[in-house]
RNA sequence: GCCGAGGUGGUGGAAUUGGUAGACACGGAGGACUUAAAAUCCUUUGCCUUCGGGCGUGCGGGUUCAAUUCCCGCCCUCGGCACCA
């Protein structure tokens, strides 16, 4: 066999093909469609490790079939020139960054070349060339000028060891991405993009994308889009330094004013009901029959919808079926859901609002006003009886006078001393009815007060689950608490906790998630929805950049909530019944917080039983509490955030979580709102290497933009690039002289420079019109070539460079700049290849491979095509380098090198065969990027061809397929071996032949019961009815169907046989 | 916890619409050549076996003549998000 030096055949085949250029891609050529195939560009650290051989030579496989396939294909490469690790270490050998980039560039443009790689130098691109930035700064004038970015003042991720400002995606659990210290927020002036206008478009128009699930689905959780409700709490201030106003509400009873007056006296506001029986409404006898109870349980269960929940009594004697009910709840349900208001609480309390200040504007004047409220009755006969009832209140307070109200009170309950159905509120239904009218009598107090328009707003995405807040939680940067610093009884304590958690670091306080907060006392905040007043806290697991930084604490049903409610004694209300799912199907149970009884109640038991006990453990408890409102008492505060149907909800009780969300924003005066996790892209960075922003500011320090025709705006060289925490380029002075020189004197220049995402966000629109110095690319060459076909790329850039380009595309599509709104129709985000020893690569393993080395003992084809052959490249996994597996490759190369010393005339009928069927398969597995399968089954063609021989003829479709993979070797054997004119890179990719393909006979794998036992050798156009009556008579199938009965003989064309016995 | 992708020999992996599970390669074992080693070549290599066969694609069920592939329930690994309301 001759010998095989690759050092040799790769330096004279690189020479040729740079010598006859025929890797230049011209943007046009006639007969043939564009295909832009694009691999991330290279950072110049220095020195090529084998991820770049694996983002660079196994993609350009790709580009060569492609192109041998008859497409003008684009494969171009360039370098991420501009950012902090190339300054690092700049600043680290004491040399200028840019010295040190451009060498790098230079010596790695040597071992890309090592790579046997297609690239077309002439396109190649250097962002930090002015030629380059000149672009990205016109590009971001245009930015400016259409408000899309803005300078703002913002809390900044400050990585002090880097000295530098981070971008939200470079801070990995609170920590540098680069140098690893801990990242502090710091507030700063920064250029920031408005990313978030487009956050929308950047999940939505994932949908139009042919990219992998998990990528896209990785981008929506960047973005994080959530639906949920804006709604606002009015807040009610004590007012310690103002007069107490008085409002009150008189009754014509004494006894019941007394007592009632005493459960409503709240912050200076007495309120005093009458009840409906003073109202001239005597109770209604009811004869006792005994049908009513069970009348009425029927509908109160047809109403609860609990088909897996009998209703329980706990407080009364009546017995029926056995179980113990308690009419007083069943009748109060069945009442529930025939009772016909004209208002809503909700609208009653509006009404009393309004009409309070219509009389404040008519300064004191008196207006009467009422309603009528319908009262219905389950009789024993099953019919329903209603009335109606005129309710009245009067309110007086000092300023204003006596006002006269009417209003509905409802309540109605059985007794079994009179055995009578009586009209009469509790003490807690008083309150709870009265809630929303309380609520809109202390708004407006507070309004009188002068603290009227305050309110917190909060986000929720459970708005269902409203009538179950119990306080209210600002984060401690929330504006409101300065805002009333002079209100809050407690601000030494505040001020001590504030101080706490700004102390705290993001990382301290993403790490330790135990909650923390104070009061704010003297500050309340009103439910919207039931009336009633809540404390307010300020706690930091509450996060100011998140919604409206105030959240609505429903400790029943938010696990976080429950667990700072626990700490600090806050009350629970229970009001969602969480659905058990699909009848028959239910789900197991999941709670959290003081949840032991009902995980006690599924111990021992096991699937359905176990959930099953769960779920009855939870209802009992909220059967019981069922009179408190849904109050959970202590021992058993849990929270379960299951949705359902709501509960303890007043008029909202019964409907699902879903309508309820809807029905109680509208209601409230909410509104449905969108937030995101995404923030806006601030790009200042405080360093040197990066480019310049083009903004000058005049004396009075106004930004303005550096007209286009100075760009572009150069980076200047007189600077110690040293960080101190300061911008070097305020240390220009040629920067400052310039600046005042074209703009005059006092005018001053930008000193910070760009994020180094902004240069790679638009560079693959350079590649096609790289020298263009009037325009960034030509429109025509756009229209060539965009959108990217194919984009090659690590998967660490999903959230940042992926995203950033594409909202760049869209931000230069929405001023008019380019047609496309995205720029990459297929992404696809290669795997890692990691150390022999399966562990990531890195010095301190010792485990790291370099590729020169292996490329100096086997050569660079060898690397190429074992990396395409460790695994699946359209896979994103992780392979281990395996020095034995490289080698395994090199033998292969050889083989295929040995093949042409024994060329034969013509190659046996199976290797024509094999070939034809080789060739359809390697280019449908290369088509879509399964390399390591296309290289397999060539070497199993490469293993029949040596066994059986091999003509020329398809040696050389062999090789054609063979030097997308190993260019050089390919080659070498078309045009030394075959002594072929011209390269084989220009040659067109083989066609295989169907007729070629076809076999005269074939071997089926005959199988009973389903286990093979014999194997078929038919003729391949045999009929079914043939095939089935050699089947019967093959000799190895005897045994097996000897004496049994063939119940049933499939026969799958082509495939396989299967006797049913 | 939520979302996504996966789980196949000693290893990397293959099986394109349900149709012979383990292609191809590495590693292992045996042999040839050699003074010897390397390299190369040949044979063999999922597991168990009483040599008839049986069992095998994370686990448990199901559908089917036939399941790595489809359905239901669980477990595990990797990746993304995560005190996100």
């Amino acid at each position: 066999m001759k010998h095989y030096d690759a050092q040799e055949v790769e330096k004279k085949w690189q020479e040729y093909w740079k010598k006859h250029n025929i890797y230049r891609t011209e943007d046009k050529v006639e007969g043939k469609e564009n295909f832009y195939a694009l691999s991330e560009f290279a950072y110049p650290s220095g020195n090529l490790h084998v991820g770049h051989w694996y983002a660079f030579a196994v993609p350009d496989i790709y580009a060569r079939f492609k192109r041998m396939s008859g497409y003008n294909v684009l494969y171009p490469m360039g370098f991420d020139a501009f950012g902090l690790p190339a300054e690092n270490a700049a600043i680290k050998r004491g040399l200028d960054p840019k010295d040190w980039t451009y060498k790098n560039i230079e010596y790695m443009r040597k071992q890309l070349d090592s790579m046997g790689a297609s690239f077309d130098w002439e396109r190649m691109i250097i962002t930090a060339d002015p030629e380059y930035y000149k672009w990205t700064q016109w590009m971001f004038i245009q930015f400016y000028k259409h408000g899309i970015i803005t300078r703002v003042k913002t809390k900044a991720n400050w990585c002090d060891s880097c000295k530098t400002v981070l971008a939200n995606e470079q801070v990995i659990g609170g920590k540098c991405e680069r140098c690893d210290s801990e990242v502090v927020q710091k507030d700063m002036m920064q250029w920031a993009f408005k990313i978030t206008d487009f956050a929308d478009e950047l999940i939505d128009d994932l949908d139009t994308l042919d990219w992998d699930e998990s990528i896209k689905q990785a981008q929506r959780e960047w973005i994080g889009r959530k639906e949920g409700s804006e709604i606002s709490f009015p807040v009610v201030v004590n007012g310690k330094d103002k007069e107490p106003v008085k409002i009150l509400i008189a009754t014509n009873n004494k006894s019941k004013k007394a007592r009632v007056q005493k459960l409503l006296e709240k912050n200076n506001i007495v309120v005093d009901l009458v009840s409906p029986s003073e109202l001239g409404i005597e109770n209604i006898d009811v004869a006792e029959e005994g049908t009513l109870e069970e009348n009425a349980i029927a509908k109160a269960q047809a109403y609860r919808e609990y088909t897996n929940l009998p209703i329980l009594a706990n407080d009364t004697s009546l017995v029926i079926d056995g179980v113990e009910l308690d009419p007083v709840r069943v009748k109060r349900n069945a009442l529930g859901h025939l009772d016909e208001h004209d208002l809503s609480q909700e609208e009653i309390a509006q009404k009393i609002l309004d009409f309070y200040i219509d009389i404040i504007k008519e300064k004191g004047g008196k207006v009467d006003g009422y309603w009528y409220e319908k009262w219905a009755l389950v009789m024993p006969d099953g019919a329903t009886h209603i009335s109606e009832a005129k309710r009245n209140i009067v309110l007086t307070d000092e300023i204003h006078g006596e006002v006269d109200l009417y209003f509905p009170l409802r309540s109605l309950y059985y007794s079994q001393d009179t055995g009578k159905y009586h009209h009469e509120a509790t003490e807690e239904d008083y309150l709870l009815e009265m809630q929303p009218v309380v609520s809109a009598l202390k708004q407006l107090l507070n309004f009188v007060r002068g603290g009227g328009e305050t309110e917190i707003k909060v986000f929720t995405t459970r708005a269902d689950t409203l009538f179950g807040v119990t306080y209210v939680v600002l984060a401690p940067e929330h504006p409101l608490v300065e805002k009333l610093k002079d209100r809050i009884e407690n601000w030494e304590e505040v001020e001590a906790y504030l101080k706490e958690v700004e102390k705290k670091s993001d990382l301290e306080r993403q790490q330790d998630k135990t909650k923390t907060g104070v009061p704010l006392k003297g500050i309340t905040a009103i439910n919207p929805a039931n009336g009633e007043e809540v404390p307010v806290w300020i706690a930091d697991y509450v996060l100011p950049h998140f919604g409206t930084g105030a959240v609505m604490a429903v400790p029943a049903h938010d696990e976080r909530d429950a667990e700072f409610a626990i700490k600090y004694d806050l009350p629970f209300r229970f009001v969602v019944l969480p659905s058990a799912g699909e009848v028959g199907n239910s789900r197991p149970l999941v709670t959290s917080g003081e949840n032991e009884f009902i995980l006690k109640a599924g111990e021992g038991k096991k699937g359905q039983e176990k959930i099953n006990a769960e779920w009855n453990a939870m209802y009992d408890l909220l059967n019981e509490v069922h009179e408190q409102g849904g109050v959970l008492p202590k021992g058993k505060r849990f929270s379960c955030a299951f949705e359902g149907k709501l509960i303890n909800s007043g008029a909202y009780s019964r409907m699902t979580s879903q309508e309820a969300r809807d029905a109680l924003t509208e209601a409230l005066g909410g509104k449905k709102v969108k937030t995101y996790r995404l923030r806006d892209w601030a790009i200042s960075r405080q360093r040197y290497w990066g480019t310049p922003i083009p903004m000058v500011y005049d004396p009075e320090g106004n930004p303005h933009p550096v007209p286009e025709e100075h760009l572009p705006w150069t980076l200047p060289e007189d600077v110690d690039h040293t960080p101190d925490g300061t911008a070097p380029l305020a240390r220009s002075e040629e920067l400052k002289k310039r600046t005042e020189e074209l703009f005059g004197e006092g005018w001053t220049p930008e000193i910070d420079t760009m994020d180094t995402f902004v240069d790679s966000s638009w560079y693959f629109y350079r590649y096609l019109d790289p020298h263009n110095d009037e325009v960034f690319a030509g429109l025509e060459k756009r229209r060539l070539w965009m959108p990217i076909d194919l984009y090659f790329g690590g998967a660490e850039h999903t959230t940042m460079h992926l995203l950033y380009s594409r909202f760049w595309v869209k931000a230069l599509h929405k001023i008019g700049i380019v047609e496309e709104r995205e720029p990459y129709k297929q992404r696809l985000n290669r795997g890692l290849i990691l150390g022999p020893d399966g562990a990531k690569m890195s010095k301190s393993k010792g485990n790291v491979i370099n590729p020169d080395e292996v490329v100096a003992q086997v050569g660079a084809d060898t690397v190429r095509m074992y990396l395409a052959f460790i695994g699946p490249f359209n896979e994103p996994g992780n392979y281990p380098w395996d020095p034995n597996g490289v080698v395994g490759v090199r033998r292969f190369i050889e083989r295929v090198y040995g093949l042409g010393d024994v060329l034969k005339e013509t190659s046996p009928e199976a290797v024509v065969k094999l070939t034809h069927k080789t060739i359809k398969k390697v280019t449908e597995d290369v088509e879509r990027l399964k390399l390591n399968t296309a290289i397999s089954s060539m070497m199993t063609l490469v293993n029949a061809m040596e066994k059986q021989g091999v003509g020329k003829t398809e040696y050389e479709l062999l090789v054609k397929m063979f030097s997308a993979f190993a260019p050089h070797m390919g080659e070498e054997i078309w045009q030394e071996v075959l002594g072929n004119e011209g390269s084989i890179h220009l040659s067109d990719w083989p066609k295989y032949d169907e007729a070629m393909m076809q076999e005269s006979e074939l071997t089926l794998p005959v199988q009973v019961n389903g286990k093979v036992r014999a194997q078929l050798t038919i003729s391949a156009d045999a009929t079914e009815e043939e095939v089935k009556n050699l089947v019967r008579e093959l000799p190895e199938l005897q045994k097996w169907i000897e004496g049994k009965d063939i119940k049933k003989l499939i026969y799958v064309k082509g495939k396989i046989v299967n006797v049913v016995v």
